[in-house]
DNA sequence: CCAAAAGTGTTTGAGCTACACCCATGG
DNA sequence: CCATGGGTGTAGCTCAAACACTTTTGG
């Protein structure tokens, strides 16, 4: 590791791969994506993944998460890191390396969201986006490879519903990511061998059909079995 | 995004953790990785990982590429990006953001390796090493995690063999790697039932007892393999 | 009473785990 | 002939996959 203070540096920006679920409408049954249309060039109009400039002194976390706030109003969402692109080509403009994240965002709460200061943010599906800016494309396709493997491993799949959830929206929570349908009974079998999740003792409301169990995810027994070895699987 | 190009820029580089399996030494039953001593402050004369900055129109990679040949002479070796490490303070100067990758170096082949031009590079026990400049044991368990997890995934322990190896040799390796040891038989009836090695009709030369079968992993069908869906596991 | 989704068990087969002895080779 | 690792099979069990009907509720 050279002193090369004087060499010219590479850009370093964050962007976020903001997805969510289609909350309401239970037919808008695809992954959706939130895009930010860009006011300035280059690709001036065209749709982007929110994200811009990291700042000095400032995590890279943080800088996804103020820019997610900035160009979204989104805050306290789930934010990880996935991967770092660097080719020199991806900005037009010069040399930028972008770190990548996906962000999970509960739309059953944060409900139309786009009424914040986002007059230019809109969601789409995640697999019928319109054209992108840079590399965004590459970008948000590696974004959902990822969340799939994630989701399988980790119980993070919660982060897109509400505090109280129904086994049925979970697992179509479970189908839209893996883009795969599964079996209803061996898929609660196997949730609830895990024991993570905690029976609310109450019911879904506003239903025109029989009301479904309301379930919690059990937070601190899952960090609790973490530590004992156990890992989540599917 | 913004178009910020007044505002300062962290620094950008890249850390490559090199490892490697014992060859010679059947005794040497640990991972090992590759240190270089730091000659200039901060954190003069102690071990740190190989890496360095990032120059203008170079990809990630290249630079890991680059660094890795400038400092430990090591060429055409796997290299795979897995976490950016961007705390403010990690770097005592200033604010340096690192992309971190892990590297596979066949130690059979690349035999002593030291004698090239890194006087002050040498191998260490992953699990013992000396304390090291900055985040960089941090970097080190975070990469040994990662290799864990994608050796269990994707074939790539092979890249720490040569072309020709014995069964025994793979299953060392996974030992090493995943620091458990594995039942013998059930080893190999797993891997043998993959179709993916190739027996290529040799046998081990030059040891003092039952000379063992030589396997090549089959590159060309595990490609094929993938691309009709088929994922390696463990 | 009808429509719509909730909820529930069993059978079958694949694959993982555990386990111990004989074989080939060089010294 | 001895020491050293190479090479092999099977039984039991766990777990994933496939699969269809009854229950509840609101309208």
């Amino acid at each position: 590791m050279n002193t090369s203070y004087q060499y010219p540096r590479p850009a370093l920006t964050v962007d976020c791969v903001v997805f969510g679920i289609g909350a309401s409408d239970a037919a808008t049954r695809k992954l959706q994506v939130l895009l930010i249309q860009r006011d300035l060039p280059p690709f001036k109009n065209a749709w982007a993944l929110p994200g811009g400039f990291v700042r000095i002194n400032e995590s890279l976390d943080q800088a996804a998460a103020r820019e997610l706030r900035e160009e979204t109003g989104l805050s306290k969402v789930y934010l990880e890191q996935f991967h770092t692109f660097g080719d020199p080509q991806r900005d037009p403009r010069e040399h930028v390396v972008s770190v990548a994240h996906f962000a999970l965002v509960n739309l059953f709460d944060h409900k139309v969201l786009a009424a914040t200061d986002a007059r230019d943010a809109d969601w789409f599906d995640a697999d019928q986006t319109p054209k992108l800016a840079f590399d965004h494309q590459l970008i948000l396709t590696s974004a959902w490879q990822r969340l799939q493997q994630a989701v399988r491993q980790r119980p993070i799949g919660f982060e897109l519903l509400p505090r109280e959830f129904t086994l049925t929206q979970l697992q179509q929570l479970y189908e839209v990511i893996l883009n795969q349908s599964l079996d209803k009974r061996n898929f609660r079998k196997k949730l609830l061998a895990m024991e993570l999740l905690i029976d609310t003792q109450r019911k879904q409301t506003g239903v025109a059909h029989r009301a479904a169990k309301l379930y919690r995810f059990d937070r601190t027994k899952y960090q609790r079995l973490q530590k004992a070895g156990f890992h989540f699987e599917l």
